[in-house]
DNA sequence: GAATGTTATATAACATGTTATATATTTGCG
DNA sequence: CGCAAATATATAACATGTTATATAACATTC
């Protein structure tokens, strides 16, 4: 049996390893999708979800939303729009702009899967973490501010600009 | 501005959003490399640290030490050989395995960076997380952990069984 | 009000993960 | 021994993220 190295090297691939974790859990997500009946991606879910609760965005709106680029957002609200869950249409007062809505289908989709699907994966990840030494969610959010506040390469000094790098 | 979805849901995006955080904290970790002026890819450097700290290793032993599928353990050491950090070789004893070993300035690479940019990098991410509410390494172990021993899926029904019975 | 810059989206090219499958050895059994 | 099964790696096809750039519509400036 080999060493996981990833986990061996502790915060030096943090990167790494909330990657590889993230990729876990959306797969194994997946197959509670599957197991559902339902035609969907897990990645996709995302986009229905804001447009159900912000109401109809743009692509830029939509990418912003879900916290990737532009170019993947546009990817898949193509796929979206060819599976019929999404209508697209030019925002009236400025062509450029396309405002994405749910379809009678994506309403269907997203209420069938508050019911069902949401719940399930919610509670099979809270049955996970639910227990866990720390509050993961709201740490999570200290590291996604902290980044935005000041980025990684911005600490990458080694008598870094908090006192905090000292700490551990 | 428009919410984010994703850290809305919490914990049913949680696998979104570890990619999106790992995605970034790499990305990040890129720039302290290009910084340093070492060609090499963030996602490359975790198969030099194992061999490093395990000599020699078969691809296949990479792919479970990195933590990814055999393919792309494949075309990652592709890529190593090509830029000559590596060496490779059949196994003597089983010419299906193929040994991959560090080379001269693949050591190099490792002893320089070991001195140089793991440091900084380690630092960083220590400034990022070092007093978060909890310790985020042992939290992702124990995710992983409970991941093993019992799949999402097995997880999925809302009167589901309990990490606590199951995997502590 | 035409030229120029800015913004929103689309597209191209690439990176790096996956699954499925082909190929080449090795192992094991009749 | 000889052949079937198992194992290790390679390759193909795909998924989904990125950056860089093209295109179309809007905004601004002289």
């Amino acid at each position: 049996m080999v060493e996981d190295v990833v986990r061996t090297l502790g915060l030096l691939c943090l990167g790494s390893r909330l990657r590889r974790i993230g990729e876990r859990l959306q797969a194994d997500t997946q197959q509670v999708i599957d197991e559902a009946g339902v035609a969907i991606q897990a990645g996709q879910y995302p986009f229905l979800a804001a447009i159900d609760r912000a109401g109809p965005l743009t692509i830029g709106e939509l990418a912003q939303a879900v916290g990737i680029t532009q170019p993947g957002a546009t990817r898949t609200i193509g796929q979206l729009l060819e599976l019929g869950f999404v209508d697209m249409q030019p925002a009236p007062d400025d062509q450029r702009r396309r405002l994405v809505s749910l379809s009678d289908k994506g309403k269907e989709l997203v209420d069938h899967s508050k019911a069902t699907i949401w719940p399930r994966v919610a509670a099979a990840v809270a049955d996970l973490c639910g227990d866990l030494d720390g509050p993961i969610l709201e740490q999570l959010a200290a590291i996604e501010d902290r980044l935005a506040a000041l980025p990684l390469i911005r600490r990458s000094t080694v008598t870094g600009p908090h006192a905090l790098s000292n700490a551990q």
